[in-house]
RNA sequence: GGGAGUAUAGCUCAGUUGGGAGAGCGCCUGCCUUACAAGCAGGAUGUCAUAGGUUCAAGUCCUGUUAUUCCCACCA
C-alpha cells in the first residue's frame, strides 16, 4: 500500500461510510459480552453544531470505541432534540417565512407542517456528528416526538399521578409573556440589573405605615402588610387595617417571621399573586392571591384604572399618583437580580396558574442516596456536590408547557370540571361519566420526556431484549450546565420506573471558550463551526486538539494555532508509517507477519533482540499501562499526551533512528537483526496506533490497515495489554545512557561548530564492559555523525574532548578545532553542575528526618544518583587536571 | 447572599497517593542528513498570585488575602 507523502485528511468520509456499511457501530444482546453502555446529551437537533458538541461527542467516542476494542458489546446510545421549546421556535419561524402559522392553518394542520418540516430537516446535527466521526448506533436513536417515547411519557405521567406523584395546582410560575409559556426555574437566567428601591407609605389608622419596593405595579395585587412579630416598633400596629390608596382596598397589617427587621424599614408590602415569598406567607396566613397580570404582560381587569397598561407604564403612573397623595417618600438607585427566560431574555414575570407539578421530595430521596451511597460517581467531587446540594434543596418541578409543538398532557376534563387521566383517550368522564371530555391544552416539559431517554430508547415500557441487556447503564458525559435539567431528573426517573439508576459514572467536561475566554454564543457572533474546522484540517485533528493537552473538566480556549501542532503530530506518524513500509519492502517474509503474529514473533524466547529492541519493547509497555489506566480514569488529556509523546519522542526520535543501520545493512549475515528490527517497528507503530485509535479515528484505521492485511478494521482489533515478558529495565537504562552520549557529543558539535556533514571519530572508555554504549556503537556512531567509534583501552589522545556521562567517558580528537582555555571552562561548569547535585543529596542525605522517614525506596534512588554523580565528577575532576 | 473553579515560561496550558519544575507555540543557533521543512539537532526562559501553617520534604495538603471566571439564590 502506497501512502502519499504528507497526511491526507481527505479519506474521512469514505473510511466513515464503510464502517457505517459495515455496521461496527451497532451493538446487541450478545450473552457472552460484556455490556457497556454510554450515553449521550440531546443537541438540539435544529441547531448547528457548536464546539461544546464536539468536544462532548469526542470523549463519548473515545470512550466508546476504547469499550469496543477491550471486548464489551458497547451500546452508544444517542439522545437528539428533546429542546421542544427552541424546536418549535425555529420551526415556527420557518413556517412563517413561508405565510404559514399556527393561525391561519389551525392546531391539527399546523402541527402536520411541522411535522413535515421535523423530517425533513430533523437529522441535520446526526449528519454533522457524523462528520465528526461519531460511532454512536445511530440506528438505536429515536426522536422525541416519535411513537415509542410517546408511549413512555404516557405511561410514566399516568404511573406518576395514579401514585399521587403528580398533581395540579394554582402555584406561582415563571411565565414569559412573550413566549406565553411557563418556564421552569432551570429556564431562568439572573442577571444584576440597575434597578430602583421606591419609597412608599400606606396609611394605617391615624398615621402611615412605610416601606419599599422594586416592582410599584405589584402595589395593585398587595393583599397585606408584614412585619416582623417581634419588631416592637410596629407591634401596635398588627391586627389593624391598612388602606392600599390605588386599589381603595382594606388589608391586614400581620406579623411573620419571614421579614428581616434590619432590613430597610422592617415592614414588607405582601403581593401573593406575583411575588413567591409573599405567595408563601398569603398561604401561611390565609391571604387572598390576586392576579393582576394578562398573559401578555399588561394590567388585567383586577388592576383597576390601570388595566390594559405595560407594567412599565403602570409603573410611572403608579408613582405619579402615589405622588399627587403624598404617599410617595423617595426613589434610591438598587442593583438587584431580574429574571430572564434564558431564550427570549424577556424578564420573567411570576404569575398565578393552574399548572401540572411534579412532586419532588419523595422522588429526590433515593436520588440523593444514589449519591452519597457512592453508587453514582462523577468524574470530579465538586460535580457531585453540585447534585447533592440541588436535590438538598429540591422543588416541586412544573412541567406543563403552553406550547403547541411536545407531548400533551393525558388529562381529559368534564364541564363539571372533574380530571381523568389516563394513556389512551377515554371515552367518559370516570368520576361522572360525562362523555363531553376535553383534554389539557399544555404540553409536557421537554426535559420531562428527555429524563426518560436512558430506557425509552431500549424499548420501556415493553419488557425487551436490549432493555434486560444495556439497562443501566454505565456513563454519561456532559457539560456541566445540563447537571440540573436532565441529569438529576435521569436518575430520579430511572429510579422510579426501572428500580435504578441510568448510569453510575458522571462525566462532566467544561465548555469550549472563543480566544478571549468568552463563551461562545450566537449573539455575541463567536462561535466557530466544527464544520470549518473539519473541512480545512480534518475531524481526527479537531479532536486531538480539542483532547490533548487539556483537563477536560476544565473550560478551554478555542486557538487556531493549536490546530497546526495537531495536525504535524498526525503528519509525523504518517510519515513514521511510510518510513516503515519503505524499509519492509527489503523483505518479503516479515510483512506477512500480522498484528497478532509480531507480538508473538518479538516476544518468543529465542528472540535476538538488540538492546533498543528490549528498550523500545519495554517503553511501549509502560505506554499500555499507563495510557489504559489514564483512560479508565477519564483521564483522556493525559492519556493523549502520553501516546504522543512516546510515539514522536521515543519512537521516531530515537528508536527509528537507532535501527537505521541495521535497516540499511548490506551484510547478509545482518540478515535475521534486521527482520527484527523491522517487525519491531511494525509492532511498536502498531500497537500505538490502536492506543490512538480511539482519539483520531480516521488516520489510525488507515495506517492500521496499511501495516497489516488480516484484520479489516482497527475498531474491532484487540486493545494491547501490558505484558510482562517484554519489561526490559536493565535495557531501559543502558538506552538512557547512550541517549546521554548522543546528546553529550551532539552538544559537543553544536558548540564547535562542526558542519552536521562532518563526520568525526569517536573513542569510548567505559566504566566497565557490556554497557550499551559498546554494544550499540553502531547505532551511537550513526545518532553521533561519527566516521568511527573505537572503544579506548590505553590513555586518551592528548587534546581529545570529553564527555563524562554515566558509565562511560567519551572522547572527540578534534585537534584543530579545540581552544583548550574554552575546554576548562566547559569541564569546570559540569564539575560545579556535578558538586551542586552531589551537596544536594547529601543536604537530604543528612537529614535525620528525612533518614528516618522517608520511603526506603527514596533513600536508595537518592543514593545511586549520588553514587553516579560521585564517580562522573572524579572523571571530570581527572580531566581538569 | 451562598457555593465552586482558576492564578505555573513571552503566549496557551499540562503537572491525581507530597519526594530532583514540563509541553506546544514563539524566540536564538545550525541543518533541505535517503519517513517527515507540517521536519531534524542544539540553546535561552520560571520568587509555581500573595501571607502564614502542617511536614524530614509543599506547585501539590490546610488557613487567610488579592485578582478573575462560573453556578445557585425569593430579600422587600
Amino acid at each position: 500500500m502506497e501512502l502519499p507523502k504528507t497526511y491526507d485528511k481527505s479519506r474521512e468520509d469514505e473510511i466513515y461510510s464503510r464502517w457505517i456499511e459495515k455496521g461496527y457501530f451497532r451493538a446487541t444482546p450478545n450473552p457472552d459480552k460484556k455490556p457497556y453502555t454510554i450515553m449521550m446529551p440531546p443537541p438540539n437537533i435544529t441547531n448547528q453544531l457548536h464546539m461544546g458538541h464536539a468536544l462532548n461527542n469526542a470523549i463519548q467516542d473515545i470512550l466508546i470505541r476504547v469499550k469496543r476494542m477491550q471486548g464489551y458489546e458497547a451500546l452508544w446510545l444517542p439522545g437528539t432534540d428533546h429542546a421542544a421549546i427552541a424546536t418549535e421556535t425555529v420551526v415556527v419561524k420557518a413556517l412563517a417565512a413561508e405565510g404559514i402559522t399556527k393561525e391561519s392553518l389551525g392546531r391539527e394542520k399546523f402541527l402536520e407542517k411541522m411535522w413535515e418540516w421535523y423530517d425533513k430537516y430533523g437529522n441535520t446535527i446526526v449528519n454533522q456528528l457524523k462528520k465528526l466521526g461519531s460511532s454512536a448506533d445511530w440506528d438505536k436513536l429515536r426522536f422525541t416526538m416519535d411513537e415509542g417515547l410517546s408511549k413512555a411519557v404516557l405511561e410514566v405521567f399516568v404511573r406518576l399521578y395514579e401514585g399521587g406523584k403528580i398533581y395540579k395546582g394554582e402555584r406561582l410560575i415563571n411565565w414569559c409573556t412573550k413566549c406565553q409559556t411557563s418556564i421552569s426555574d432551570a429556564e431562568v437566567e439572573h442577571e444584576d440589573k440597575e434597578g430602583n428601591l421606591y419609597h412608599f407609605k400606606y396609611p394605617v389608622g391615624d398615621g402611615f405605615i412605610s416601606f419599599a419596593t422594586t416592582r410599584p405595579e405589584t402595589m395593585l395585587g398587595d393583599t397585606a402588610i408584614a412585619v416582623h412579630p417581634e419588631d416592637a416598633r410596629y407591634a401596635a400596629l398588627v391586627g389593624k387595617s391598612a388602606t392600599l390608596p390605588l386599589m381603595n382596598r382594606e388589608i391586614p397589617v400581620i406579623a411573620d417571621s419571614y421579614v428581616d427587621p434590619a432590613f430597610g424599614t422592617g415592614v414588607v408590602k405582601i403581593t401573593p399573586g406575583h411575588d413567591p415569598n409573599d405567595f408563601e406567607i398569603g398561604e401561611r396566613h390565609g391571604l387572598p392571591r390576586i392576579n393582576i397580570l394578562n398573559d401578555d404582560g399588561t394590567i388585567n381587569e383586577n388592576g383597576g384604572h390601570y388595566q390594559g397598561l405595560t407594567t412599565a407604564e403602570a409603573r410611572t403612573k403608579i408613582i405619579e399618583e402615589m405622588t399627587s397623595l403624598g404617599l410617595y417618600i423617595k426613589t434610591e438607585p438598587l442593583s438587584h437580580a431580574v429574571g430572564e427566560h434564558d431564550r427570549c431574555g424577556t424578564v420573567i414575570e411570576p404569575l398565578l396558574k393552574e399548572q401540572w407539578f411534579v412532586k419532588m421530595d419523595e422522588l429526590a430521596k433515593p436520588a440523593l442516596e444514589a449519591y452519597t451511597s457512592g453508587k453514582l460517581k462523577f468524574n470530579r467531587e465538586r460535580f457531585g456536590k453540585i447534585y447533592k446540594h440541588w436535590l438538598d434543596n429540591i422543588r416541586d418541578w412544573c412541567i406543563s408547557r403552553q406550547l403547541w409543538w411536545g407531548h400533551r398532557i393525558p388529562a381529559y376534563y368534564c364541564p363539571d370540571g372533574h380530571i381523568t387521566v389516563q394513556a389512551t383517550a377515554p371515552s367518559k368522564c370516570a368520576t361522572c361519566g360525562s362523555t363531553n371530555l376535553t383534554q389539557d391544552e399544555d404540553v409536557l416539559d421537554t426535559w420531562f420526556s428527555s429524563a426518560l431517554w436512558p430506557f425509552s430508547t431500549l424499548g420501556w415500557p415493553d419488557k425487551t431484549p436490549e432493555l434486560d441487556y444495556f439497562y443501566p447503564g454505565n456513563t454519561l458525559v456532559t457539560a456541566r450546565e445540563i447537571i440540573f435539567t436532565w441529569v438529576i431528573r435521569m436518575v430520579f426517573s430511572g429510579i422510579e420506573c426501572m428500580g435504578d439508576i441510568p448510569f453510575t459514572d458522571v462525566f462532566i467536561n467544561g465548555i469550549v471558550r472563543d480566544d478571549q475566554g468568552r463563551k461562545m454564543s450566537k449573539s455575541l457572533g463567536n462561535g466557530i463551526d466544527p464544520l470549518d474546522i473539519i473541512s480545512e484540517y480534518g475531524a481526527d485533528v479537531l479532536r486531538l486538539m480539542l483532547v490533548s493537552g487539556n483537563a477536560i473538566d476544565n473550560d478551554t480556549r478555542f486557538y487556531y494555532e493549536r490546530l497546526d501542532p495537531a495536525r504535524n503530530s498526525l503528519n509525523k506518524i504518517w510519515n513514521a508509517t511510510r518510513f516503515i513500509l519503505m524499509t519492509s519492502t527489503t523483505s518479503g517474509e516479515q510483512s506477512r507477519l500480522q498484528a497478532d503474529e509480531l507480538l508473538a514473533y518479538v516476544s518468543r524466547p529465542d528472540a535476538q533482540l538488540e538492546t533498543e529492541d528490549k528498550w523500545i519493547l519495554s517503553s511501549l509497555n509502560t505506554v499500555v499501562k499507563d495510557v489504559t489506566e489514564k483512560i479508565e480514569a477519564h483521564e483522556l488529556g493525559m492519556a493523549t499526551q502520553k501516546i504522543i509523546d512516546f510515539i514522536k519522542d521515543e519512537f521516531c526520535d530515537w528508536y527509528v533512528e537507532m535501527v537505521k543501520p541495521r535497516l540499511y545493512s548490506k551484510d547478509e549475515t545482518a540478515r535475521p537483526s534486521q527482520e527484527m528490527a523491522q517487525n519491531i517497528l511494525r509492532h511498536v507503530l502498531l500497537t500505538a496506533v490502536k492506543l490512538l485509535h480511539p482519539v483520531t479515528p480516521f488516520i489510525t484505521e488507515d495506517l492500521f490497515l496499511a501495516l497489516q492485511n488480516k484484520e479489516e478494521t482497527i475498531m474491532l482489533s484487540a486493545w494491547p495489554q501490558h505484558n510482562p515478558a517484554l519489561d526490559f529495565p536493565h535495557a531501559e537504562r543502558e538506552i538512557e545512557n547512550l541517549k546521554e552520549a548522543v546528546r553529550g557529543v551532539r552538544a559537543v558539535r553544536t558548540e564547535k561548530q562542526v558542519p552536521p556533514a562532518k563526520k568525526i571519530a569517536i573513542l569510548i572508555q567505559p566504566d566497565a564492559a557490556n554497557t550499551a554504549i559498546t554494544t550499540a556503537k553502531e547505532a551511537l556512531g550513526f545518532l553521533a555523525g561519527a566516521s568511527s567509534v573505537e572503544t579506548l583501552t590505553d590513555v586518551p589522545p592528548a587534546g581529545a574532548i570529553s564527555v563524562v556521562i554515566p558509565g562511560a567517558t567519551i572522547y572527540l580528537p578534534m585537534d584543530s578545532l579545540v581552544d583548550a582555555e574554552k575546554e576548562k571552562s566547559r569541564l569546570a561548569k559540569e564539575k560545579a553542575r556535578l558538586e551542586q547535585e552531589i551537596a544536594r543529596i547529601d543536604g537530604k542525605l543528612s537529614n535525620q528526618g528525612f533518614m528516618a522517614k522517608a520511603p526506603e525506596a527514596l533513600v536508595n534512588a537518592e543514593r545511586e544518583k549520588r553514587e553516579n554523580f560521585v564517580q562522573m565528577l572524579a572523571k571530570v575532576v581527572g580531566e581538569l587536571e
